[in-house]
RNA sequence: GGUCGGUUCGUAUAACGGUUAGUACUCAAGAUUCUCAAUCUUGCAAUAGGGGUUCGAUUCCCCUACCGACUACCA
């Protein structure tokens, strides 16, 4: 029976997404689309401990900003998505509002003797395993262990129904068979096996709080809710056995998902994970939108720093993606089409911010000289610039475009085509800025003032060089006394392109200063 | 420590037994230009190590090294 795929993201509210996340909440778009299945987004809320208030919505909007929209799941209001005119049998998609459906299936487990209940305390294993440790070895509450502890395989009935009913710090745990090869197939990695014997008796259910651990909540959910595929970090991948065990357990094992483990991202240099300290280190975001946590730390974002939404898409998907071919730039709906799960690699993906900023300037350059006006009018109002015509302001982008890599480089590159010059670069004006030069300088000066007919860039850049040519002066030298006059250093556009923007009177002014000012 | 996963230029990756080991970013040099940028050309630079299997291994197997994840009443 061949099922419409469904696969699923499943942030937990801890606090921002990690662009590491966004790469699997986009693999799983993709996925998705590519089938035409649906897209869930379902928040993974079991820890009350951790629960982090603004971080549900911040995933929803970051998810948003990249254009990835689910079909189904709850949107940063809050809200169930509700697309097309289907109605959601699947609702609701927060794990805490999901609570009453989770101890019956715990429940259930128990029943049929693949879970039991255990009454050791927190501060009980905490001390078993501090004493373990001291020893060189390791606790682990399982095959070896379990009959030593207190719980329902251990105790008498009688006690641990009593117990079940005075107190409430109970956990259901998983009975881990023993010593049992678990064969697994997982669509990146392959074939991959493990003996149970090496493994403990997750807890699945609290009672403390009535609320599941991941692995429940997790098979349950997804089972639930139709799931197809689960494409997920590779920290699952050591309790894959577990969910395998589970899906057995419960009997789902012919509608059990598929599973894809992702690598995960890596520090740029040096060892370990990429992690929000090596944002700040290295200056680069960590995270697809600014962050401010509770003690007002601020974290970077993409969408703040400049990046637009689809170059950091685009560079997500290519960091431990490629397509077999050549092509590096994929807008959404092309990698739609591209991607395949086959074509993930194996291994981790170092981050390079080199790169990153090489995607953007990729698609700054796409961008239509409107809309990056559109971007720009603001920032220019910000530095205290008025009175430009829209026009004026998409000539000088036009100019511009190439040379940079995100809007906000705009001013710097050119912000003397809105204000004249306060500073020279001393350096620059030392070399060019001699008498031999700009006595000439002047006199081109004077040509360009004098120049008759309508002032365009096509129109006085041939007589201009022309004029300079002929009288045989150096035109290097000439030229650079005149952008150190117009733009106060000896690089930038061509003089033609900043006079005939600035026009012959703002021209003519900056002349005047710096000839009293050098 | 144990379990599982991984290892191709600095980085991202291609080559799924046979290539002078390709491409992109970065970096360097040259060309071009009134400068800078852009652009174009060229260059630097890799199969972790050791054993097998094979006529032939980047590719398959084993060992070692290194990296990573997991080892919570967190996800």
């Amino acid at each position: 029976m061949e099922r419409k795929t469904r696969v699923r993201f499943a942030p937990s509210p801890t606090g921002p997404l990690h662009m590491g996340g966004v790469r699997t909440a986009l693999y799983n778009y993709l996925f998705a689309k590519q089938r035409g299945g649906d897209f869930i987004i379902r928040i993974e809320d079991t820890d009350s401990q951790r629960f982090v208030p603004g971080a549900e919505k911040y995933i929803i909007e970051a998810l948003n900003w990249c254009g990835i929209v689910p079909d189904e799941g709850v949107d940063a209001e809050g809200r169930v998505v509700e697309t097309a005119s289907e109605r959601h049998p699947h609702a609701p998609y927060r794990q805490s509002q999901r609570k009453p459906i989770y101890r019956q299936y715990a429940e259930q487990l128990v029943a049929d003797g693949f879970a039991y209940y255990a009454f050791d305390t927190a501060e009980e294993l905490g001390a078993k395993r501090a004493e373990m440790e001291a020893a060189g070895q390791t606790f682990i509450y399982g095959q070896t262990t379990r009959m030593g502890l207190r719980n329902s395989l251990s105790m008498p009935e009688a006690e641990w129904k009593e117990l079940l009913e005075t107190r409430t710090d109970w956990t259901i745990r998983f009975k881990m068979p023993e010593n049992r090869v678990v064969k697994m197939e997982d669509l990146i990695r392959g074939h991959v096996e493990v003996n149970t014997s090496t493994l403990d008796d997750k807890v699945l259910w609290k009672r403390a709080d009535e609320l599941p651990t991941y692995h429940l909540a997790n098979i349950v959910d997804d089972h639930l809710m139709e799931i197809t595929e689960v494409i997920r970090g590779e920290e699952w991948l050591p309790s894959l056995p577990l969910h395998y065990l589970l899906y057995e357990a419960f009997g789902w094992t012919e509608t059990q998902p598929r599973f894809a483990h992702l690598s995960l991202l890596l520090k740029p240099d040096g060892k370990g994970k990429l992690s929000k300290r090596d944002g700040d280190r290295l200056g680069f975001p960590v995270f697809p939108l600014r962050w401010v946590n509770a003690e007002g730390e601020v974290s970077r974002g993409y969408r703040e720093d400049g990046y637009f939404p689809e170059a950091f898409v685009n560079l997500l998907a290519m960091l431990g993606w490629n397509p077999g071919t050549e092509q590096e730039l994929f807008s959404l709906e092309e990698l739609i089409g591209a991607f395949s799960l086959e074509r993930v690699v194996k291994s981790g993906a170092r981050f390079n911010a080199e790169k990153a900023k090489w995607y953007n300037k990729e698609y700054l350059r796409k961008k239509s000289v409107s809309e990056l006006t559109d971007l720009y009018m603001p920032i220019l109002e910000s530095k205290g610039v008025t009175g430009f015509s829209r026009d004026y302001v998409e000539k000088v982008v036009t100019l511009i475009q190439e040379r940079a890599t995100f809007v906000a480089d705009f001013w710097d590159i050119a912000s003397y085509l809105f204000v004249a010059p306060k500073t020279f670069v001393e350096k620059d004006a030392a070399k060019f800025w001699k008498e031999e030069n700009y006595t000439l300088a002047l006199k081109v000066a004077d040509f360009i003032l004098g120049f008759e007919g309508e002032f365009t860039k096509e129109n006085l850049e041939g007589p201009l060089e022309e004029y300079i040519r002929s009288n045989e002066w150096p035109m290097g030298k000439v030229m650079n006394c005149l952008r150190l006059a117009l733009v106060g250093a000896s690089s930038g556009l061509g003089i033609a392109d900043i006079v005939t923007l600035i026009g012959k009177e703002e021209f003519a002014r900056r002349i005047e200063y710096i000839k009293t000012t050098l």
